[in-house]
DNA sequence: GCCCTGACTGCTA
DNA sequence: TTAGCAGCCAGGG
């Protein structure tokens, strides 16, 4: 059974390095457009080795931030600083007031060649 | 099966 | 322009 989490993850490993997507946008490719929260949500869930940048099958959940372009991790430690520079490690720069140039980096999926798998299942 | 939570959004004051 | 607030959806208790 394909979850809506499953998707989201599936929708979120397809943006490429360099680039990034807001929560909306996730869930929109997910075909629930008003299920941003979910998808902070699902995120936030994910099996903990694959939110490891260095697992081979890892999500890249930090090319993820909020539809304004700040980071929005709500989480324990440092992780909105962790997700700042895995971003800035691929080239992602910031603007005075840490936030992203979504104009510049929004990543813009092409829908012909969109794999994802059927809604049901 | 109901109620609560959450890494969001868009509208209103 | 900034701050609040209600709507949104899926999963867990």
């Amino acid at each position: 059974m394909m979850t809506f989490f499953d998707r989201v993850y599936a929708v979120v490993r397809r943006i490429p390095s360099g680039r990034v997507a807001s929560y909306g946008q996730v869930a929109a490719l997910c075909e629930h457009p008003h299920a941003a929260r979910t998808v902070g949500w699902a995120l936030n869930g994910m099996p903990h080795a694959l939110a490891d940048p260095a697992h081979p099958d890892a999500i890249p959940w930090w090319r993820v931030i909020a539809k304004t372009g700040h980071i929005s991790i709500t989480g324990r430690d440092d992780a909105a600083g962790r997700q700042r520079q895995l971003m800035e490690a691929e080239g992602i720069a910031f603007t005075a007031d840490g936030r992203v140039d979504l104009q510049r980096f929004r990543w813009q999926p092409v829908i012909a060649d969109w794999p994802l798998p059927p809604a049901h299942e």
